[in-house]
DNA sequence: CAAAGTAGTCAACCAAGTTGTCTAACCTTA
DNA sequence: TAAGGTTAGACAACTTGGTTGACTACTTTG
């Protein structure tokens, strides 16, 4: 019987791949994901680049290369911090917020095919059960997100 | 809500961050994730490079270097293939099966943890959830093992 | 038996991280 | 309020773990 962990790294490379190839064929830039992850990240909370290194679990040096690049294809914006004159904020644009609501419609729909293979109840548990897990290892202050190869 | 590779990505870091600390506490050289799952291959059939790059959802030159790594270490050795001149099969030491051995004892005990903590038949669920996610996607011909960030 | 395909190796390259260092700003705390 | 420690962000050098491409020896197919 084949670890756990294997069928959730074979998992979330199918998700993933599927994701990746209808994006493409709707002629949408498919960006990674880190870069979707991001987008969601800031569209809860503001954030600086140190935050968004945590969440995804690099470095801040690294997080910031993602930002560059997001700025520069228009999908976020860097604005002064209120009260910090070293730190800036990390917004989404029109199109950032538009690129992740169209990817999450897409998910949506992969989420939805999932369940009419193996169950809608069935996705639910797996849901709770993971983020049942995830909080009883790790508490309130989440890992990274980023699965390490 | 938190589309489900999110959860897939932290619980498979998570499970993995784990995994990685005990062997070290432990005293055991923490091979990566793509060395343990090479052995789990190897246990099971005979393999050459290039079923195990396949497997693994890299090129067969990335396997290359991971099999010359392996057999330096003295976990594999290389074994003429019987009928194909051009081809070698790889196999598992006994290093390489004391190894595998003792990282299957520890994914049980971290599966077990998991159980107690969200109930052993909700990780049921979700071991034949994915599994049969994996099945109706991809059929016969699984997809490669590696998530893509 | 010729043509096309495949296993393995070598080499050059690339992407996406890392560590280390620096500056300017911030936060004690004595 | 000055001093010492910490932090955000930027820049640079480097490492890792992959990629593509080319080539040889061998195999398979028509």
């Amino acid at each position: 019987m084949e670890p756990v962990p294997m069928l959730l790294a074979m998992t979330y490379r199918a998700m993933g791949d599927q994701f990746h190839d209808r994006l493409r064929q709707i002629g949408l830039e498919p960006l990674r994901p880190a870069h979707g992850y991001v987008f969601r990240f800031l569209k809860e909370k503001r954030a600086t680049t140190v935050d968004i290194g945590q969440h995804l679990g690099v470095t801040k040096q690294a997080a910031a290369k993602i930002v560059a690049e997001l700025d520069e294809w228009g999908y976020v914006l860097r604005e002064p911090h209120p009260t910090d004159k070293r730190a800036q904020y990390v917004a989404l644009t029109t199109k950032g917020r538009d690129y992740l609501k169209f990817a999450d419609n897409l998910w949506a729909d992969l989420e939805a095919e999932m369940a009419e293979a193996i169950g809608a109840d069935t996705v639910v548990t797996i849901r709770q059960g993971l983020a049942a897990y995830l909080q009883h290892v790790h508490g309130e202050d989440q890992p990274g997100l980023r699965p390490v190869w």
